[in-house]
DNA sequence: ACAGGATGTCTAGCGTTGCTATGATGGGGT
DNA sequence: ACCCCATCATAGCAACGCTAGACATCCTGT
């Protein structure tokens, strides 16, 4: 009873994974909109409703591929911020990885921030990877900063504004070094 | 052979307002993902094909609806630019009049900055209305200010960032006041 | 004034979407 | 060895964007 339902069990979580790096690289390849359920079924060679003994619809599997991103930009940041010499230049190290992954993983960050999601930001059951990638915000600014919660939010959603508007085309794409520099210059200026 | 086809094209385009507005006051009351094309063949009072003869399908309506909204936007930064007493306020103006904008006119604001468009921004072929929006924010600094375009860019962008991840839940929307305190001074502190 | 043609609109339907009820199948427990 | 339950696939539902073809309506030319 034990050794052969942990066996299953383990089947089961291997599958859970195969079903969201499958959305992942199915997103990455040809955009969200040619996600669909039947496709991802026949990708993970399996039938539809077995997505759904995993998962409670699409959305959750967008979620679960928004969390995996979660949890490689945390790192990303991490590692950045880490690498820089001097807290000055920590800021924007941490930025310069923020829009790199937002340019190289465009679909993942539009499952992360774009898409309707269910995730909870901000607040008590927001998930720790999440979170984390607040926090190295947050970290580039002075621990005897009162305000560096608000620095750590404005500079992501300049970040954001600058990642979505560019992958849209509603700014052009080529000048995100220029912008980068001059937030960066400009909220360090009284960091 | 005139007057007759003169009424029947003022009847066409009013028709053609008319499905403009069902759209967007259908967004406006249920979210975009309400906004279907049988729902609003049925709000106009016409079949579906109706709206095909219109518009080359349903995301040409989406892009009319944000066209509106861009025209709106525009005159409301224009108005609160005017009214700012004095230049170094004309900034704080419009980032202000521009997050009430996306705040008060949630669906019209996706339609305009979020939805997958075709709308050409930063081109040739740039809608005016379009450019007159970006023109607000670029008339907020000096002009003998050689990146001042930059400066609207990231000013912008930064707003975006707010009003969306503010919109969608993930960062929390009651400290915008704050924020836009905050990204005016610093970026009018060298503008 | 009347037939003919063009214009405009609706009914009906196609292929696809997310999601689910039902039935078969095969391995595990006693 | 047999039953039984969990697991999975087949098949189908409602709703989606979009379109072909039938129908009606009104203008035009004689």
């Amino acid at each position: 009873m034990s050794a052969i339902s942990e066996r299953r069990e383990r089947e089961r979580a291997h599958r859970h994974q195969l079903i969201i790096t499958a959305a992942r690289e199915l997103a990455e390849a040809e955009g969200w909109e040619a996600v669909t359920t039947r496709r991802l079924a026949e990708r993970v060679e399996y039938s539809q409703p077995v997505l759904y003994s995993h998962f409670d619809g699409k959305d959750a599997i967008v979620a679960a591929v928004a969390l995996d991103g979660f949890v490689e930009l945390a790192a990303s940041l991490h590692r950045a911020r880490q690498a820089a010499p001097e807290p000055a230049q920590a800021l924007r190290a941490v930025c310069r990885a923020y829009l790199e992954f937002a340019t190289e993983r465009p679909a993942l960050y539009q499952a992360m921030f774009v898409l309707p999601t269910d995730l909870k930001f901000a607040s008590a059951e927001t998930p720790p990877p999440l979170r984390a990638c607040f926090d190295e915000f947050v970290a580039c600014f002075s621990p005897d900063n009162e305000r560096r919660e608000l620095f750590a939010e404005v500079t992501w959603s300049a970040l954001h504004g600058m990642a979505v508007l560019a992958d849209s085309g509603r700014i052009p794409p080529g000048l995100q070094e220029e912008r980068l520099d001059f937030i960066v210059t400009q909220i360090a200026g009284t960091g």
